[in-house]
DNA sequence: TATGAATGAGCCTTCATTCAT
DNA sequence: AATGAATGAAGGCTCATTCAT
C-alpha cells in the first residue's frame, strides 16, 4: 500500500517542516520535494495535488495525536483524571514537536472550505473523546447536567486551543506542559455541579 | 482624509464580502474592485497592497467591534454583568454580520506573520477589556485569585471564540445570541471563588 | 502662444531634471508634474502625451544648444577656429548643465523609432553646421578633399560625442572643457590635407 | 551547464530579434518566448528576469564579437594593419547580423544604470584592444605621443561607432564594410606623428 | 485654464502540474 | 517508480491618460 512506502512518510514530514517554516501559502511543492529528498514529480505519485498533501499531513499527524489521547483517557478510570490526561497529552505532544504545533495552530486554520471540512472530520474524533468524558462525568454527577454538552465541550476545547495558540504566538517561550494542572483546575471548576 | 472618502468604505465592505465568499487567498483584487464598484487601480489609491486591505478590514471592523464592547462593559457596574454584556455583544455583532463573522473566525487566522502581528495588536484591546473585568472581579472576590489572569482570559476568549467558530462552521444554523446566558453561566462557574 | 506660458517651461525643466535623475522609463508623468509644480492633468494641456514631452525637451534644449553653436561658429572667420569654437561650446554647455548632459548622452538614445526620428531632425541642424565648416575647409584647402564629408563629419561628431559620454559615465569627475584643445588638435590632424 | 542547452541559445537569439524589432522596453517576455519557441515560464529557468536577458544577450553576442576582433588584431604584426583589421571586423560582423547591429547601436544605449555598468564591463575588453594598438603604435612611432591614449581611443571608437549608428539609422542602405579603408585612412591621419 | 481622483489595459513573474525519458 | 525540465494559466500592481468639477 502506497502509504507504507518510505517516500510517503518523507514527503509528509517534509511538508510539516516546510509549512511550519514558511506558512502554507509560501510552501511550494518544489520546496517540499527538496526537503523530502525526492523529485517534484514524485510528489504526484503519492498525492493527488497540493491540497491533498495538506489534508494528508493533518490526517496522519492529527490521527496519531488523537489516537494517543483517546487511548490514554480510556485507560484512566476517574473522569477528572481523564480530563487531566487529555490536557496533558495535548500539551505534551505539541510541546515536543513545535513544527507540528505551528502547523496545527496557525497554518491549518486557513485554506479552502473543502480542506476545512476534511480537517473537521479528523477533529471530530477528538471532540468525541471530550464528549464521552463529559457524558461519563454527568452520569457520575461530577459534571453539571444543566448545560448541554456541546457548550461545555466548546469551553474545554476552546480553552485548551487558545492556550496553545498563545504559546505558539509567543514563540514557545514558556513551558506549556506545566500549565496543564491549572487549566484542568479551571475547567473542572466551571464544569462541576453546583450543589 | 483618505478614510472618510466613500470609496474607502466601499472597498472595505467589498473586501469583507469577497473574502467571506472566497477566502483571502482566492480573493483577487479585481474581484474586490468589482464588488466595490471601483476600478482595479482605485484600490491602490487607498491601500498599499492586497495585504494592506486585509489589515485595514480588520482594523476598521474589529476596531468598531471592540469599541462597542469596551464602552458597554464600562457602563455596567457589576462584574458579572460586565462579562455577560461582553459575551452578548460579541455574539450579537457577529450574528448580525455573518460575512464579518466568517472573515473574523476563519480567514483572519491564516496569513503571514506580519499580518498576524498587526491583527494581534488590534485584538490586544479586546483582551485588555477581559483582563480589566477579571481584575475587578478578583478585587471584589467574585473571581478566584489563585489562578493567573492570562489563563482565565484564555478560557474566556477561547470559549467564546470556539463557540462562534462552531456556529460559523455549522453555517449559522442555530441562534448564536441565545447561547450567551449559558456561556456566561459556564464561565462564571469556572471563575468563581471556591469558598 | 502655448509655448510662452510659464507652465510650459516649468514642465520642460521639470522633465529634464526628472529624466536625468531617474532615466526616461522611470520618469512617470506624475513625477514630472510634481517637479514642475503643476497637476498631472495640466501636463496634457501642453503636451499630447508622454512621448511628446520627451521630444519637446529635446527640441527646446537642443535647439538652444545648437543655435548658440551655429551663431558662434558663424562669427568666426577661420575654419580651424570655427571647429575649436564648436567643440568648446559643445563641451561648455553640457558641462554647465549636467542634467541636460545625462539626458542628451544617455536617456535620449533609447526610445521608440519615431521618437528617434524626431530627435534626428533636430540633430540635423547640428550636423549641418559641421558640414558647412568642412566644406569651407575644403575650399580653403585646410581640410583634405579626398574623403567624403559625411565620413569626416562622423569622425568629428563621433569623437566629440564619445568624449562627452565618457565624461558623463565617469560621473563628470574630470574637466570636460579643458579637453577641447586636444580634441581639436586631434581632429584637425586627421582632417588636414596631406601635402 | 545551463548555457549549453539548446533552449538557452534559442532564447538569446529570440531576444535579439524581438528587441531589434520592437526596442527593449516594448519587448514583452511573452514575445521573446514565442519567438524562441518556448513557454513563457521556460525563460525563467534560464534567466533571472527580463533585465538578465538583456545583459546576457550583450555578454554572449558582444563577447564573441570582441573575441574575434581581439584575435584577429593579435595575428597582425603591423600596427596600421591591426587598426584596419579592427575596423573591418567591426563593420563586417554587424553588417552580417543587422538585428544585432540594431540592438548594439540603439537598444543597448538605454536602460538602468546597473545594466549599463554590466555592459561597460564587457565593452572594456574592446577598449583595451584599442589601447593596446595605440600603445604599440606610439612605441613604434607610428602614432603621435603628445596626446593621451584615452582621447585617441575615444576618437577611434567614437568614429567607428558613429559610422555604424548612421548606417543603422539609414536602414543599412549603404555598404558599411566598404567604408572601412576610408575610416582607417582618416583615423590614421589623425593619429600619425607630425614630423 | 487647472485640478487630481479615477480609470483599466497591460505585463512580469510564480508555481502547481505534466510527461517524456 | 522516479525524475526534473517544461509548461502556461493566473493575478498583483503600475501608470499614462481622461474628465467631472
Amino acid at each position: 500500500m502506497r502509504k507504507n512506502r518510505p517516500k510517503y512518510k518523507a514527503i509528509i514530514d517534509g511538508a510539516v517542516q516546510v509549512i511550519a517554516e514558511n506558512g502554507y501559502h509560501a510552501s511550494q511543492v518544489s520546496k517540499i520535494a527538496k526537503k523530502a529528498g525526492v523529485a517534484d514529480g514524485t510528489i504526484y505519485l503519492y498525492f493527488k495535488n497540493k491540497e491533498d498533501i495538506l489534508i494528508s499531513v493533518f490526517k496522519e499527524k492529527m490521527g496519531q495525536f488523537i489516537q494517543k489521547i483517546a487511548e490514554a483517557t480510556h485507560r484512566e478510570q476517574d473522569v477528572k483524571k481523564k480530563l487531566l490526561t487529555l490536557i496533558q497529552l495535548h500539551f505534551e505532544q505539541l510541546a515536543v514537536d513545535h513544527h507540528l504545533a505551528i502547523v496545527t495552530q496557525l497554518e491549518l486554520r486557513q485554506s479552502d472550505p473543502n480542506i476545512r471540512m476534511q480537517i473537521n472530520n479528523v477533529l471530530k474524533d477528538y471532540l468525541d473523546v471530550i464528549d464521552m468524558i463529559l457524558e461519563e462525568g454527568i452520569e457520575q454527577k461530577v459534571v453539571r447536567s444543566d448545560l448541554n454538552i456541546p457548550l461545555m465541550r466548546q469551553m474545554i476545547f476552546g480553552t485548551i486551543d487558545e492556550t496553545v495558540t498563545n504559546w505558539v504566538m509567543k514563540n514557545q517561550k514558556f513551558d506549556l506542559v506545566s500549565l496543564a494542572p491549572d487549566v484542568h483546575n479551571l475547567l473542572m471548576n466551571g464544569l462541576r455541579t453546583n450543589e
